[in-house]
DNA sequence: CTGTTAGCGCTTTCAC
DNA sequence: GTGAAAGCGCTAACAG
């Protein structure tokens, strides 16, 4: 017994079976230009019965152009850039375009080899949270005149508009916190140095911390590559060089549940006395007792306002790069601090 | 002034360019058969000078493969989803596939519409873990051949391949883990009665409560969508009951997560007194005090088999539905219950 | 408003 | 091992 697998029915089968040329079938099906009430219906009833599906690849092909955006992320299980995915897919479904999304596990290699997967399926443009310094790919990409727009992070010497966190704000909110509850030795769990976001996040917080009053001994210092473990080891070398913050600030939410396994992993049940503030607000935060308080960073608004910005591009519009200002949740409990 | 965009070369252009005919520079190029090596160097430092990128579509149309492929899921947002799109991507890449992800949002209509965008872009298989009940997109991709394979939920009437989480063992180890406790009055947040996994759930802890010594008043269960909100909310109306849990178990991280923002709502500081358990383990379980014990349900490892699987489908070599078995973690204080 | 036709870029016969 | 040529399914230009 032979189960018959139907091929697939070709705008020329539905043209035959509505009795129009292939011309007026492929006019309706597009609604590209008139085509009279009787032929389009008939063509419409043919498609139906045979359940036509365009053929994507064919249309991409004739039409140059596929209705398709790139999203690449450096880290799909980021929550901030799982928020900005789920975002930047709804806006684009809106816009009418399908968005094809990919992960760069914050590895240059895996970037590089998605850059070329997308230069090959020919998207209409990419919205891209790159990794470290750029490739290769990314520049030729970027020279062929694929419309390309930034999200989060900055690619030196690579001109293309970027919507990003108001990082600075963002720390002198943390700092202002901080010096609130009185805090000297704070602690500081860095994201890399050769991204963007770790970088202005570092240097803010460094150039800030002695008129909050925060001490200036960078052994309380350290930083990770935005991945959860990587936050877990800054802490560590921190805290074994023996100095004892009464607070924490991790520089992305990962940094900071990170440095939150290394406290409880040293001080055990003390760890509930070291504030914590985070950059980025993660659903949990909330949860714990005492809550983490943090920088709320609007993943949703930039993925949003980043497809938005891809399709000016697109249509030629002109862009500007754009800075998201950041919110604060006060998390520390009414008394004040211990 | 003019920026001078500069147009795409094709693999005419290469040919050209080595002083070799079109056909050659295919072979070279897609490796599909000899030549000689001294057409092959040409051909290849023609396509590097000239940047050379396959166009993907046409060489899809013509090939009619795509070397994609779709992967469908309820919620990027959602831990255990992001967990398995990561895992499955890696193993696609092994494969040499590329994944097309999306993202139905717990939503039927928006499966329905990616469901057809895979149709049109004519992937080679689909790895989906489908919304309640199937839908008319998903019998016709299915009844058109489509290599399928179904991950974390079943769709009834569907004859495709499952991977799936043995939810009858991980429930059978949360209720041991109860009665470990001591635990009469437990609270269950439940999943959606149209969706499997909610379904096993829950039919596992009616079924198995009693021998545990777990009361079987059904004031103490609800159930939510598997979002966080409504996990909030069906705990909510748990604790409105006024009926007093000693202990949550939560059918998903997002169940879990959402009845204990429900619990601090209405219990405050005293929320810490009501033990937790969880199906599904998220990152930050080990850092509340005390810990959130769990069923691992695990992802990549679902996340894994289910792309094998598809690989396995679309070549034609023969597939069962496996069942994937889950681990316990139980973070209880040493000295027991309170 | 409709039919006919060319051709998008590529792979793959078919000859040589 | 290579060149020439056909054709994948579709859209758009061109006549009518």
């Amino acid at each position: 017994m032979h189960m018959e697998v139907l091929a697939m029915a070709t705008i020329k089968d539905v043209a035959a079976r509505a009795g129009v040329s292939l011309g007026t079938a492929s006019r309706v099906l597009s609604g590209s230009s008139q085509t009279s009430p009787d032929s389009r219906s008939r063509v419409l009833a043919a498609a139906a019965e045979l359940q036509y599906v365009a053929n994507g690849p064919a249309r991409a092909l004739r039409r140059a152009r596929t209705d398709v955006l790139g999203l690449l992320l450096p880290d799909i299980r980021n929550p901030f850039f799982s928020e900005l995915a789920h975002a930047a897919e709804q806006e684009a479904r809106r816009l009418g375009y399908t968005v094809l999304l990919a992960n760069a596990d914050e590895d240059r290699d895996q970037e590089a080899a998605y850059l070329r997967t997308f230069a090959s399926q020919r998207i209409d443009g990419l919205l891209l949270a790159p990794q470290q310094g750029g490739s290769p790919e990314l520049e030729s990409l970027h020279a062929s005149g694929l419309p390309l727009v930034l999200v989060d992070r900055a690619v030196r010497g690579l001109d293309a508009p970027l919507l990003s966190t108001d990082n600075a704000q963002g720390v002198a909110q943390a700092l202002a916190w901080l010096q609130a509850g009185g805090h000297r030795d704070v602690a500081f769990v860095g994201g890399p140095a050769a991204i963007s976001t770790g970088v202005e996040r570092r240097d803010a917080y460094l150039a800030g911390r002695a008129a909050h009053g925060i001490s200036t001994d960078d052994a309380l210092v350290d930083a990770g590559d935005f991945q959860l473990g990587s936050g877990t080891d800054a802490m560590l070398r921190i805290l074994d060089r023996g100095v004892r913050p009464t607070a924490v600030f991790g520089a992305d939410g990962l940094m900071t549940a990170g440095a939150m396994r290394a406290l409880r992993q040293r001080l055990g049940d003390e760890a509930r006395a070291v504030e914590v503030v985070s950059f980025d607000d993660l659903d949990w935060f909330d949860l714990r007792s005492p809550g983490i308080s943090a920088v709320v960073n609007d993943a949703a608004e930039i993925g949003r306002l980043g497809v938005a910005a891809l399709a000016d591009v697109i249509a030629g519009r002109p862009v500007a790069s754009q800075r998201i200002a950041t919110t604060f949740v006060d998390r520390r409990p009414a008394g004040g601090t211990a």
